[in-house]
RNA sequence: GGCCCCAUGGUCAAGCGGUCUAAGACAUCGCCCUUUCACGGCGGUAACUCGGGUUCGAGUCCCGAUGGGGUCACCA
């Protein structure tokens, strides 16, 4: 059996979408799997839109979620060079050849006729077709052109009458009458070969086996066969990927910034639960599991259970899988992640890091949410007395008054000031005065805090805040809630 | 608009003619646990787009309608 050959062929743009990055994992997945290679190759013919430090974005992210490629731009391989830029010279004989066989032909029409064309058949409501023009010139006719230096474009000649049927892994058999067929550019007036063009050559030259792209190559890829028929190259067997959608009308877009996979890196999602939740966008491995490191998708990896319907990226499930890996992950790496997330709001005052990453571990879904939720540690928030009002503890302003008088003269009895003293003195209190846990330690906890919910009980944050300024956010309360009485 | 593709709960999805009074996960709701929140546990609400066929039998096959998406560049 011949060895299985994908490829990654981004051009570099410097971002990274999403929708590509997933491109990107089936490729490598399906070439890992099967102990083939995974290539990358850059796309760069359209010198316009050239970006500074773009394959660095694309070398960066792929390597960083661990899929390395087998050949590329900055390892080399035998099939090089990697960047279309570099391989410039090697498409126009191709053309030429095709032109020799009677596949291709020589155009004259500039742009600008071209323009004009396709307005007026606008205009008509009708769908512009290159018309042809130039296929019937006669050979004497084209060399005269050519020897006077004439701007053309080599365009290939597609059939107008029947059709043309190709099998795809995902869509099965799709069939497309060949009069919708345009004359498409093969060579560009620059000399540079068309994306789609050079895309032919590349995979074939590269012994691509398996072409797994966009489906928006759908129904253009009746014409890249024509290129395959007339060169008399093999066909590669098509895996036609369905778009990744933000609702059922939208794909992700650059707009709302959820499409490139560094606006979510940026955000503190982790890229192993990016790379885990893309992946089954669109794909599933038949049971219920749904948590996989890479090598376990490698492993799990089944072509066939690509779904040919498109999938919506649901943030909902991105943020439950994230909370996941983060609880999960080891704790010096979560003191590490959060470390920069917690400074923002609390640098420079003095608070243990370490205990407050082992509070926060468990309930943070994605870090850019932790200033939020550790704010509070730096300066005591401004509340609302109703805030003491619990049902279920059983509590109000009233009770908390006599819960905060209870319990303050206990702390100022603490000399070592830990949790677990915290916790004994306050709870022996709680014991000998006959009221509820939660009748103390509720208005306890927003007394210090001001916050309905925090990362952890009254004692972890009085231990967090240190005795000094949970005694004065204690009597500063104490003072509200008498004024207010 | 022409051509092409798609269609199971709000979302991801299993299902590949009978075992579907349709699995699982996220979200949502309720209960439990609990010094808050979260985690966790238990339970609930919620779907085969519609209309024709084919068949003893259709979510599963065919046709049509509807809806959504894609594509129609000397862009990739």
């Amino acid at each position: 059996m011949k060895e299985v050959r994908t490829r990654f062929a981004p051009s570099p743009t410097g971002f990274m979408h999403l929708g590509g990055l997933r491109t990107a994992l089936y490729n490598y997945l399906y070439a890992k799997k099967n102990g083939g290679k995974f290539i990358l190759r850059i796309e760069d013919t359209d010198q316009e839109r050239f970006v500074e430090g773009a394959t660095e974005v694309i070398y960066d992210t792929l390597r960083g979620c661990g899929m390395d490629w087998d050949e590329g731009p900055d390892i080399g391989g035998d099939y090089g060079p990697y960047v279309q830029s570099d391989r410039k010279d090697m498409y126009l004989p191709y053309a030429q050849q095709l032109v020799e066989k009677g596949a291709a032909y020589y155009c004259f029409c500039t742009k600008e006729e071209l323009d004009e064309r396709r307005a007026a058949c606008e205009a008509k409501g009708e769908v512009f077709k290159y018309d042809k023009h130039c296929l019937n010139m006669s050979k004497e006719e084209v060399q005269q052109k050519l020897d006077a230096g004439v701007p053309y474009v080599i365009r290939l000649n597609c059939p107008t009458e029947g059709e043309t049927t190709y099998e795809d892994v995902v869509f099965g058999k799709l069939t497309f009458p060949n009069d919708t067929l345009d004359d498409m550019v093969l060579i560009k007036q620059d000399g540079m070969p068309t994306y789609n063009f050079a895309n032919v050559v590349d995979d074939h030259l590269m012994g691509i086996t398996h072409v797994m792209r966009g489906m928006e190559y759908l129904s253009s890829t009746p014409k890249y066969n024509l290129l395959y028929n007339a060169f008399g190259w093999d066909i590669p067997e098509y895996v036609h990927l369905t778009t990744v959608m933000r609702d059922a009308q939208h794909k992700l877009s650059k707009r709302d910034g959820d499409a490139y996979y560094s606006d979510f890196i940026e955000k503190g999602y982790l890229k192993e639960a990016l790379i885990n939740y893309l992946a089954l966008v669109g794909w599933n491995p038949g049971d219920d599991r749904e948590f996989f490191t890479m090598d376990e998708l490698i492993d799990v990896f089944d072509i066939h259970r690509l779904n040919n319907s498109p999938g919506i990226f649901d943030m909902n499930k991105l943020d439950w899988m994230n909370t996941q890996y983060i609880a999960k992950m080891d704790p010096e790496k979560y003191l590490e992640m959060g470390t920069p997330w917690f400074d923002k709001v609390l640098a420079g005052k003095n608070i243990d890091y370490k205990r407050l990453a082992e509070l926060m571990q468990g309930r943070t879904e994605v870090f850019n949410r932790v200033p939020a939720m550790v704010e509070f540690l730096a300066e005591m928030p401004e509340y609302e007395l109703e805030l003491y009002t619990h049902k279920k503890m059983k509590t109000n302003p009233e009770v908390a008054k006599e819960s905060l008088e209870l319990v303050k003269p206990v702390l100022e009895g603490i000399q070592d000031w830990t949790e677990s003293n915290l916790h004994d003195a306050v709870m022996e209190a709680i014991a000998s005065s006959g009221k509820k846990n939660g009748a103390v330690l509720w208005p306890l906890r927003i007394a210090i805090s001001g916050m309905a919910s925090t990362p952890g009980g009254a004692f972890e944050i009085a231990y967090l805040l240190g005795r000094e300024e949970t005694m004065a956010r204690l009597e500063k309360s104490m003072e509200k809630l008498a004024e207010n009485a």
